[in-house]
DNA sequence: CGAGCCGGTTGCAAATCGAAACCGACTCCC
DNA sequence: GGGAGTCGGTTTCGATTTGCAACCGGCTCG
């Protein structure tokens, strides 16, 4: 139980070392979307603002940090440089099929912040696209086909379960 | 402003221009937990971690942090102090409701690498306590009575919107 | 030619982080 | 009664990261 692990050359809090880190997949994605800057940009390449000046533009991010947060979606397989001109090659920051596998967790931190902060009104609706009805997240058993309760959700170890 | 569309599974085609941190949930729920740290304890305190030198043993994170982000998260409403012995007088961090209502933004994360980075199996299972199964988190359409699919969700201002 | 846009990179001061030491209140054990 | 240990922090200080601004190369436009 106890962390005897001392990575030397750093790698993040959670990297390889703590037993509760080790066996967890919410850590597993906090390396590659745990900074605040990174969930901003993700959000503004959602809602459709892919360039670098855009960006910049929009979070008021300093320009070293997006270029550097941009490389690391990058490499990290969330984020492509697709081209869109060629005299000076100039490239646009689109969502892999990765990247946009995202929209769940964008979709759950803005349901929390319109729950507990949109005190005059939600700044943005998700709609279905075919009825215009306001959307909503929710936890779902496939067996018993209804949603399901945070109270009624446990836990189980999964396969994946690190061996130590 | 709204240039290349983008085709498949993506969100935003409601181009709205606007300073983006200014009306967004998400901007706004990263003001609480956008912190790596946060997040990690946050979800220790879930799984029933709940006093100080637990938590710190688990995540390996500095005292002076961890004492920082559990005051910040108790400020901000998302875990309170709970008295459990009172001699020497100590507390546990209990989440509120607000904080329990994060669990919906902790499930998506824990979703996302699961699919992405679980390649020897996921170490977590979230089941439903009546029946066993396996859960799944979906957007569902309270109109169509249907889940809906990434790409059949549209955003749309909503009354909350800054008057930029 | 000069101005300007775009997408960065570099340098530097300031804020933040991490490891370890220190601390007070209390209990346990001899 | 003294010493060791637990718990929940706070303090200290060096290392890293951040934010800001300046700079740069390629290219277009007037």
């Amino acid at each position: 139980m106890v962390d005897t692990e001392h990575p030397p050359s750093s790698g993040g809090p959670a990297a390889a070392a703590a037993p509760g880190a080790a066996s967890c997949s919410i850590a597993a994605t906090l390396e590659v979307v745990g900074d605040r800057w990174t969930v901003l940009i993700l959000r503004d390449v959602f809602r459709g603002v892919r360039r670098f000046a855009q960006l910049q533009a929009d979070l008021g991010i300093a320009r070293n940090l997006l270029a550097d947060r941009l490389s690391r979606l990058v490499d990290h397989g969330v984020l492509e440089r697709v081209p869109y001109q060629s005299r000076p090659v100039r490239c646009e920051y689109r969502l892999t099929a990765k990247g946009a596998d995202l929209s769940t967790a964008l979709i759950a931190l803005m349901g929390w912040g319109d729950r507990w902060y949109a005190d005059e009104g939600v700044p943005t609706i998700l709609v279905h696209d075919t009825c215009g009805t306001p959307l909503e997240q929710v936890v779902r058993c496939p067996h018993c086909d209804e949603t399901v309760n945070p109270g009624r959700i446990r836990s189980r170890p999964g396969p994946g379960r690190s061996p130590v």
